[in-house]
DNA sequence: TGATAATATGAGCTTTCACTCAGGTTTTGC
DNA sequence: GCAAAACCTGAGTGAAAGCTCATATTATCA
């Protein structure tokens, strides 16, 4: 399609103007990404929906693929951010209000944005860079954390494994709920069925935590 | 980048040659797929990998899309075809040996190819038609069955959602465990782990099924 | 207020890529 | 053996899209 696939590092935004231009560049990428996809985002398109010239862009992101890549950072930056911070709150509830709050925090994190997080998810997954496994190992790892202290309450042994599992089990399930079964389930509904999942994994019965 | 983007129907091949020529053609775009994904692929590359003439892939395929979409609906296809004639074979078992035996041919059955599986559910789903979905939807749908045979053996009530949750949840454990965790567990500790999580999900305590 | 740096612009160059077509080769069936 | 049908070939076409650069505008600061 064009010149050289990628190219030196760019400028970086010092004015208050030029950090607009990027946030609206960045935000432009992230609604195409989720209304079209990967294959349908072109860099002439996103600079045409920021409402700035093609040649702003290309002073801040040296290729498609960065620009991409610097949304996927910032955002999934933000959802390891708010992970650690809640993670460090729950530690001293007891398992099962720890669980319920955990969930209801993971979904409102999700749900702000839950198309972006698919849409990074699915398409960015094969741009690379492993950033999407980042989140998944951070979140695994606040996880595992949160399992250690409570080792004897649990049934699971291999707490790498019960951590992998609770991961991917909930974070998929969150997603399909949000989106493709958006109009089959409450957002109650998902959450108390997702809290009953997870402490059945962890402690067999519901309602009488050990 | 071309022409209108689709077009007329294509030959069907009779001869057994032509026949060969499709399937490498096929077989080349699930090796790109799993390689590089959606956004990489292209036409020209297919035909090359395949070792024919850019000319023949057009003679069978309209357009890169309905490419795409015959690979992922040949191998869904295939994989709708496993899941169905499995449940029929377990309604007779008991429910902890029916999960099980369910369980290995799940695993069985994406392990063929658990690379393409994921491209095509990642890549595939911003592609328009509902093809993935239906996958979810018939895998949701046998599972569904299943339970109700054994509506009062077990703790969901809404059967709908636990079949949605169930196949959503093993889907991705297994996907993710075959993919990016392939080197931290092994095949048997995932399949026995899952056997743990549905298990208690569906009745609470693993060993003593009411 | 002027000099310099930062930022913005968009026409246009260039490459990539979907897709065609005119003509060749192989197979089939009589 | 021959004609018709099936199949294959790949150079080429046109358009989409990545990216540059010469020039214009705005901000900073002395």
């Amino acid at each position: 399609m064009a010149a050289q696939p990628a190219k030196t590092p760019r400028k970086r935004p010092t004015q208050r103007r030029s950090q607009q231009t990027v946030a609206a560049i960045l935000e432009a990428t992230g609604r195409i990404l989720v209304e079209e996809g990967y294959a349908k985002l072109n860099t002439n398109r996103v600079a045409e929906v920021a409402g700035v010239s093609i040649g702003s862009l290309y002073q801040y992101f040296p290729n498609k693929q960065a620009l991409v890549l610097a949304l996927a950072k910032s955002h999934i930056g933000r959802e390891i951010e708010r992970l650690t911070e809640m993670t460090a709150e729950l530690q001293k509830l007891p398992l099962a209000e720890a669980t319920r709050q955990c969930i209801r925090a993971l979904f409102e994190a999700f749900s702000v944005d839950v198309e972006l997080h698919r849409a990074l998810v699915t398409d960015v997954v094969n741009l690379g860079e492993p950033l999407v496994y980042e989140l998944q190992a951070k979140a695994e790892f606040a996880v595992r954390v949160a399992l250690e202290r409570r080792r004897d309450e649990i049934l699971p042994k291999d707490l790498d494994l019960a951590a992998f599992f609770l991961v991917s089990a909930v974070d998929s399930i969150v997603i399909r709920g949000l989106t493709i079964a958006g109009d089959r389930f409450s957002l109650k509904t998902l959450e108390d069925e997702i809290y009953e999942l997870v402490l059945r994994y962890l402690v067999g019965t519901t309602s009488p935590a050990a």
